[in-house]
DNA sequence: CTGTTAGCGCTTTCAT
DNA sequence: ATGAAAGCGCTAACAG
């Protein structure tokens, strides 16, 4: 026979609602069936159902959270902060893989509101009109990861993504950079790719380098993408004359990093090199990725926090928009600086 | 007014059983209500409750994962298979992270089985007979991925570990290494520690090949425990003069090619080293690194198929035991030949 | 084809 | 401090 409250109730000699207390509530049962209750729970290994207990009471301790592919590298370390949080406040995570796919993205909300999560903490795709739309309609409180929303109404946690960039090619140019290329995104995603390359475009202008279509390529932000856009870039290099690179992450710059070897270019020696994420594989190549680090975790526990605070419901207007957490540049072993000399005698030219 | 499937049935002016079929057997209602019902819902965006939905009916349509964490390079790769497997399944993925610790996993487990999942696959550390009892009282079917029960009574589906870390030392032979070092896991580790050490030492055994203490280190599996073993091992090297090594994992693997690196050693010239799993960043790093690929997306599927045919009830107690996927050596960059006569010469000595 | 009704296993008043 | 009873939102006979 199956084992639920009932059961434990009769086997302990009490009514279900004082088994329920214990549960709940102990100190508002006497020891002794506090104790007896105990007992039986332990004899028959009794796991009380969430589903009878949300039903009942409205409440999971769970949230949701969306993410665009568990196999996107930056989940690892945004999951760690996530975690964290979690734990914290006692919640629990449903995670649901939304595969960068709107479909998918939509039934990932209505997925997890069936299942009654308390919030949702959406890490994936730029939320257009249309899905802010259905999100608002949701009745859940949402708190966006790594990304943002059209009109900034949801609250969001990310790197100030332009700026990031920004600063990664001034530190090019800081060390006698002056023809640098770039792999960037797409530019229809308004997260990662277009912010990236308006930043790559700022720097050139506020040094008044000069912008140059062919010092430009582009990819999805893989390996594979990485080292294919590398060797457009190196066809044109006898026109280009560039001398570092800046990859939109560190995956496509790792990437480039290998095309550069197998054209018997040596990083940084002859091409400097920067990336974007600091994943922890950006220490493990050699030489070892200069790049900017997004704080994945602090991204995460925030955006759990807030969400947190959200569905207790001291949530003020005022937070909603964008946080933007602090970026920084990695100095590893992939970016050299150049001689004086030597840059005073490239631009005599 | 919140709405559920009574409101639903009023606006639709109709018995909340019409509402529920058309949700779970749209045939059995007419045409019209059908419509009118469908039209309803979409005007009031309801969305089913899934916790009464499984209360009432006893299905979930849920499996639960449980994971020793995130943030293992490899769980990326056998979520995809399990990805793949569920959806073909029409089924729903409730992950749970055990941080590889005991308490965590009873805890993932009954969080799992509180929350009515209808079997679980498991992918973490090895099942001792504690913990086998606690899973076999459990009443969901669950099965093993990427490690086994120390009985063997639970369906499992991995890789012939011994035999895996046999044949990528007798690859290593066969190019002519014969001293050969190995970074080993914890040897208290019965999935991936022992077994792959024991690998090693029977391939070197069965070619007559002397065992040197001095030739082996440990590490936990990480990047970092490579980089320090391989120092460990590169101290000794005047004596024990091996030339290749076989690291029980990729990031090991890659930890120690760059300590090799630091040491003015190449990789493969100066020493050949094999990895193990064939992680997505083995492709990434230069030299390649030459591995054992572990099917894991395949284990993955086969998983939750298995699963899947369990909860329906057609299980053969033949199934229960360890299933063996076949795993393969994936030549890369970082080992290489000896010469015939370096090897003669070298022996001679 | 459709509506009525009795649960599913728990929480939560409301009495006592 | 404890129990009885009324739901929570849905499914599943059962009757018509």
């Amino acid at each position: 026979m199956k084992v639920n409250i009932k059961r434990v109730a009769q086997e302990a000699n009490v009514s279900i609602s004082t088994v329920s207390r214990v549960l709940n509530s102990p100190e508002l049962v006497s020891p002794e069936k506090r104790q007896r209750v105990l007992q039986v729970i332990q004899e028959l290994n009794y796991q009380a159902s969430e589903l009878a207990r949300g039903l009942s009471s409205k409440k999971t301790q769970t949230i949701g959270v969306i993410i665009p592919r568990v196999t996107s590298f930056f989940f690892n370390e945004l999951y760690r902060g996530i975690d964290v949080a979690v734990k914290e406040f006692g919640m629990n995570i449903l995670l649901y893989d939304c595969d960068s796919n709107l479909e998918r993205t939509t039934h990932g909300f209505t997925f997890l509101v069936r299942r009654q999560v308390e919030g949702i903490i959406y890490a994936s795709q730029f939320i257009t009109e249309e899905l802010y739309t259905f999100i608002s309609r949701l009745g859940v409180p949402v708190i966006l990861a790594l990304t943002e929303s059209f009109n900034r109404k949801l609250t969001a946690f990310k790197v100030d993504e332009v700026r990031a960039a920004f600063d990664a090619v001034s530190y090019l140019i800081a060390r006698g950079h002056h023809r640098i290329a770039m792999i960037s995104g797409p530019l229809d995603n308004f997260v990662a790719g277009k912010t990236r390359y308006e930043g790559y475009r700022m720097a050139l202008n506020q040094h008044n380098l000069p912008f140059l279509d062919d010092c430009v390529a582009f990819g999805g932000y893989r390996y594979e993408d990485g080292h294919r856009a590398m060797r457009e870039l190196l066809e044109k290099r006898n026109d280009t004359q560039f001398t570092a690179l800046f990859a939109a992450s560190d995956e496509m710059a790792i990437g480039a990093m290998r095309c550069a070897f197998d054209h018997g270019l040596s990083v940084p020696q002859d091409i400097s090199i920067i990336g974007f994420d600091n994943l922890s594989i950006a220490n493990m190549v050699t030489p070892k990725l200069t790049t900017v680090s997004q704080p994945f975790e602090q991204i995460g526990f925030e955006a759990v926090r807030t969400l947190i605070r959200a569905i207790s419901g001291d949530i003020h207007e005022s937070d909603s928009s964008n946080h933007y957490l602090p970026h920084q540049i990695i100095e590893r072993e992939s970016v050299a600086s150049r001689a004086i000399e030597e840059v005073a005698a490239a631009d005599e030219r």
